[in-house]
DNA sequence: ACTTAAAATGAATGCGACTCAGTATACGGA
DNA sequence: TCCGTATACTGAGTCGCATTCATTTTAAGT
């Protein structure tokens, strides 16, 4: 990782090394990670080539510095992004919006995280923090009563973040930008889930029945929006 | 792409480019893309090192004939694992199944998809039609009236795609192998819910409540739907 | 067998990541 | 303020590997 200088005042430091990421997320994404050069990397930061590999240990390693900033970012922003008071599911939309226009809207530096996850090594550590977000949200839902006891919610997780990223390179196959149907399709698709794969023992109440088919009609309505 | 030899016989050329894929494949999936030289995949095909350069113009495009082939070859194989008889759900299964097993057997393989796709250029031809199996099987559902008419197949493929994607990774970073539930519950949320045509192991029903939260969130998206 | 165009070869080239011996800077003590 | 020294910084040089190309080998047509 990074070097600990002890003799200079730690914001210094610290300066110099964002203006490294800085100017590697900007190179990185421009270029690629093959086309970036550290030579311009080092160049763009104002600094000399050598000074970068005091600070990462190679090429890889600055490009994970890169894209772990960039997570941990968005893990804050996610955090800001959703209302405290409101419900569960309202907060799962706050976050599938604020997910997909963040994705959509630094495509480069996301894709980059495949590049940062060299062959079976471990996932990035802040991508897994990233993620956990959602599962604050669906827990709090459960203990709240506003979600069904057992709601699974990691199958869940993989559904929200897989088809959200799915979705976001679909979108841009197609050069489309945001579009607010993919989120709200999706979160019709997981909570009419809710109660397909969690929920109570038996006894169906035909209040429930009818909740379903308004649902589905309304799920029908949604497609409309959203296909080319 | 490759060179179009004349006076030799097409099955020596395409013997000669497949070990030389063969090769590729080995390596590429044992050591990663910048782990693998070039001249190591010449030895392996019993080649010399600007042989490869005949066939393929550079190791990106090396790399794309390695992963072109696999989605070709997924794509067969997907074929095949399909009952052409039996009913859109039940194929959709098989293909969840058949998807899920071959991307975990092969992680490595499809790992190298994201570097043969360099920036935002376009994705792999081979991963489209891979893709479009899906889609067939979905409007033939839709055809026989087995699904119903409006069923946004689109949203769906990114749901059905993204989430496999997704439970993947999950899987293989927690050094889990295939598990069965993970198809069977997302086709229980595709599906809708309710006819639990894949036995899911523990079948339940929505709460009042959450179908209730779900029509109020999603009425509001249908007022509000218009923003980007 | 000879001719000749295609195929194959591997030594040579060039580019760019990474190193390291040397220089500059900042801090603490006098 | 000046010195000694630990730390930070520098960029020319090294080295590995992708890519090229002059040369050799192969094989089809005659």
């Amino acid at each position: 990782m990074s070097a600990t200088p002890r003799h200079t005042s730690r914001a210094r430091v610290e300066a110099k090394e964002s203006s490294i990421l800085d100017a590697a997320e900007q190179i990185f994404a421009r270029a690629g990670f093959d086309g970036a050069k550290i030579s311009e990397i080092a160049r763009a930061a104002n600094v000399a080539e050598g000074t970068v590999y005091l600070y990462y240990k190679n090429k890889q390693d600055l490009l994970a510095g890169v894209v772990g900033r960039f997570w941990v970012q968005l893990t804050q922003g996610a955090e800001a992004a959703i209302d405290p008071a409101a419900e569960a599911v309202s907060q799962l939309e706050q976050l599938g919006r604020y997910h997909l226009t963040s994705i959509l809207q630094q495509f480069e530096v996301v894709s980059l995280t495949y590049r940062a996850r060299p062959q079976q090594e471990q996932d990035l550590d802040q991508v897994r923090d990233y993620v956990r977000v959602f599962d604050r949200i669906m827990q709090r839902g459960v203990d709240r009563g506003e979600l069904s006891k057992g709601t699974p919610i990691r199958q869940l997780r993989d559904v929200f973040f897989g088809t959200l990223e799915f979705s976001a390179r679909t979108l841009k196959l197609r050069e489309r930008s945001y579009d607010h149907s993919v989120v709200t399709n999706l979160l019709s698709v997981m909570v009419g889930s809710t109660d397909a794969a969690a929920g109570r023992p038996k006894g169906k109440e035909p209040s429930n029945r009818d909740l379903m088919n308004t649902l589905k009609s309304i799920q029908k309505q949604l497609k409309t929006s959203g296909d080319s």
